[in-house]
DNA sequence: ATTATTGCAAAGATTTTGCATCACC
DNA sequence: GGTGATGCAAAATCTTTGCAATAAT
């Protein structure tokens, strides 16, 4: 049976309300502001309880750490490959999984798309 | 100006000769059996290196250390979600990156997809 | 001879975990 | 009161790096 916690109602709260795909870190420090108690390992901890749920979204990117996504929607993400931002690409879901199914030999669930490039900031302006 | 070693040549050749998508301490321990003497470090350094010229493609998967493919040509991975089992799927380049191109302010360069589901010994039999 | 590469080991970076304490039901 | 969650710190995991020695050009 799961008990609430400030800290956890902060901890998705948080990652509800910014567009930046924080990592944990990120998600500790900005908590800390309002909650200097907290702990990094509390943060992983409801982190990876809230992916659990469904309440979140894990990105492991090309390097640096793990980022968290609070809008669990349907949706994809650019990779700036110079700055590393990351951003949201809404778009409507792909029938690349029954064109793949195809080609293998396995049930597909579903698949993850990451887009990289050069953002806005990024790119040369002409 | 880069010089051979015996070390990069068999991590090369150890890569283009297996489809399992290893890890480097699984290629490490591959090589040891030839080399006894190789170290953790020089295995990371020419992944790293291989990556870097083109000839191996680096794989971060949901969890679980980098994997490694030593075959470089346009191709997807399908992971099956529930033993872990990296696979080829042979299938043609999609046209996924311009249909994303309209929903996003950035360039598009291309992108990572990994499909995942049941490989065929996880998949109930009926 | 020069310098890229190695082996080793230590350090870094990120994430997980054991445990006593705290707080929710 | 029972037990799920926390804070803390130590441990675990994975990867990188400094440096003296080695080997390729």
């Amino acid at each position: 049976m799961t008990k609430r916690s400030i800290q956890r109602d902060l901890i998705k709260n948080n990652l509800t309300s910014r567009y930046d795909h924080p990592t944990a870190d990120m998600v500790y420090h900005s908590i800390r502001q309002k909650l200097p108690n907290i702990s990094l390992g509390t943060v992983y901890r409801n982190l990876r309880f809230l992916v659990e749920q469904g309440d979140a979204v894990s990105l492991k990117l090309g390097d640096g750490p793990e980022r968290f996504d609070g809008h669990v929607h349907p949706h994809y993400h650019f990779i700036c490959s110079q700055c590393g931002a990351v951003e949201d690409i809404e778009m409507d879901e792909l029938s690349i999984c029954s064109q793949a199914s195809k080609h293998c030999s396995g049930e597909i669930q579903g698949h993850i798309t990451y887009f990289y490039g050069l953002c806005k900031d990024c790119k040369p302006k002409h």
